[in-house]
DNA sequence: AGCAAGGCATGAAACGTTTCACAAAGGAGT
DNA sequence: ACTCCTTTGTGAAACGTTTCATGCCTTGCT
């Protein structure tokens, strides 16, 4: 089953049959023809590892996002996948679920594989943090994500902008207490769209407005019910009525307690999502939401990648920031009467 | 950055460095200690190419599915990471996006890889197509999809039970005239629900329900807002009052361009799709659904899976089957009155 | 003291490719 | 007939591991 048994059958040395391999025109046409004769003959498929141990790297580009299940993540994968196909490499997803361990032994694992590059969403963003990440074999692209330190390339979208928009929306409906729903912390995407909102509320010339911060333990439907059920709770004076969530899926959860709790969505609570998933506009009240180009993020993310390995030279980082916009539905399509 | 430097360094030869790699215990404290310092001195990172190279095959379990912007498949791939992070493998997932070429492509390149087991949803699953796809180095479990030759393990939830299931319901509620809207055809599962789905209508004692097929080119969003205009332009007498969608995603295409189109759901179409992934519920108008276990049928594959290649006498191939079941929600709640 | 047994370290072979220096053969130009 | 290219094929080295037969050393037993 090796290049040898071939060589053997076609009664060439292994060195033609590896040519035929890999520059068929380097090889006689009759012998050309016999070689892949036996390999049809034999069945043989050439054995990858081996080739990876010659070569010093193998042919796999590899994304290690946050969440499969969120597809904000699988648009950004297919993005990437364009780019690797292109470049005739396979591209290897891998789901962190938003675990630090996960990721570690993901990384681990690629780092191994010597694979091509990675892109990478990163649990933790801290300084710290990502200059233990960027110790490593191959080349990463960060999406969704900055190094302030500039040792990598990223791809991210202004999260910051992003949350000004969706916060200045709100206000501008007449909304004067507002919910920021999302978690945790740790995630850089939701510390930048938080940050926007305040900076919107800040910009407020006006009367005051407040901001009422609900982390959560993740960015799943399951905890925007969660968060739905606490602003339930609030005693209906400080209560908010408008809510901003740091992803569709927070959102979609906040929707469907408001549903269940007979709260209604844009006159009780209006709501503004980021992300703009298909499902967004398919939700029982269609979702409000930020838009970022997700195809795109992760087709220049996967071309600065392959640049990236392909430079013989040094090679200079670049950071690409893409501007979102907001897509107004009826989830926040209610004027506030002023107070 | 080779296991020979490291030996260099810790003055010991390759053979002790690789055991204290692989069998820590076979080796003296003090070299265990001197070669774990020359391991972190250097940033050595093991070389897997090489590894696979002897050992023959890799440490990756892959999943090829149709899809990973489909839910479903999302949580079939989380089920099969859970039991492959148990064996301390990494799954690898790629996404055919039903396309023929592609899954060529990609199985190719996993044979290659010589990974140690593929989790396969075909695109076509054919007899004769099957065949072909199983002359495979790597063992290979089918997902969603059996083989009636059977030279193969096989994970499946009974879609025709499920087909059935969906139209009595619909039935029940005294629909009579009754779309069908999935494909394309040569997908298993869009085949084994319509059976399911004519089944339940031929088990009618009664008066006679028709049903109409309406065939879509994939199962998604987009799809199912298409079908949503087939259905509308149907001559009223004819037109169906209900519609069973081969998944949910093409339902909740139906319900969108219902909604955009003024038809009520479920008094003018009632809707039962496929799946039940989380956003089925958050819709427009809950959507009732056709629930399978998908983690479990993502666990269960990649179990089989680790088996199979384990196995060091002749495997047994084994075909599991299991049962789904009918969520019932909003958009198929209303009684049709006899005509 | 002699011996068996076990613990450890070693060095070389093997895994299946690719690449490269070299050689043989054929053709063209003189 | 000679040289000089060009085309095509060869065989061996190299990639970085793991494994295994070998042998040394220590230890405990008789």
């Amino acid at each position: 089953m090796s290049i040898k048994e071939v060589a053997a059958r076609a009664g060439v040395s292994v060195g033609t049959v590896s040519n035929v391999l890999n520059r068929p025109h380097a090889v006689s046409a009759a012998n050309r023809e016999r070689v892949q004769q036996a390999i049809d003959d034999l069945g043989f498929v050439r054995n990858e590892s081996a080739r990876q141990l010659r070569a010093g790297r193998s042919r796999f580009l590899a994304a290690v996002v946050l969440d499969v299940a969120n597809p904000f993540f699988t648009d950004v994968a297919r993005g990437a996948q364009e780019a690797a196909d292109a470049a005739g490499l396979v591209l290897l997803l891998c789901s962190s679920h938003e675990d630090v361990e996960r990721e570690r032994r993901h990384l681990e694992v690629l780092g191994e594989q010597r694979v091509t590059g990675i892109l990478l969403s990163p649990v933790d963003s801290s300084p710290e943090r990502l200059t233990e990440l960027l110790t490593n074999r191959s080349p990463v692209v960060l999406v969704d994500s900055q190094d302030p330190g500039r040792q990598t390339c990223s791809v991210a979208v202004d999260d910051v902008h992003g949350g000004r928009l969706a916060v200045r929306h709100l206000l501008d409906a007449g909304h004067r207490r507002i919910a920021f729903i999302g978690g945790p912390n740790r995630l850089q995407q939701v510390r930048d769209r938080l940050e926007g909102a305040r900076a919107a509320v800040a910009e407020l010339e006006e009367d005051a407005a407040a901001l009422t911060v609900l982390e959560t333990e993740g960015l799943t439907v399951e905890e925007g019910r969660r968060a739905g059920a606490r602003i339930a709770q609030l005693p209906a004076r400080s209560r908010p009525t408008a809510a901003f969530c740091a992803n569709d899926l927070v959102a979609l959860g906040v929707l469907q307690d408001a549903t269940a709790r007979g709260v209604r969505v844009p006159q009780d609570l209006a709501l503004v999502g980021y992300d703009d998933i298909d499902f967004a506009a398919a939700a029982a009240v269609p979702l409000t939401s930020v838009r970022q180009p997700r195809h795109l993020l992760g087709r220049t993310a996967a071309e600065l990648l392959l640049a990236e390995a392909g430079a013989s030279t040094a090679h200079e980082h670049q950071q690409v920031v893409f501007q979102p916009d907001l897509v107004v539905r009826l989830s926040s399509r209610h004027r506030r009467p002023r107070r």
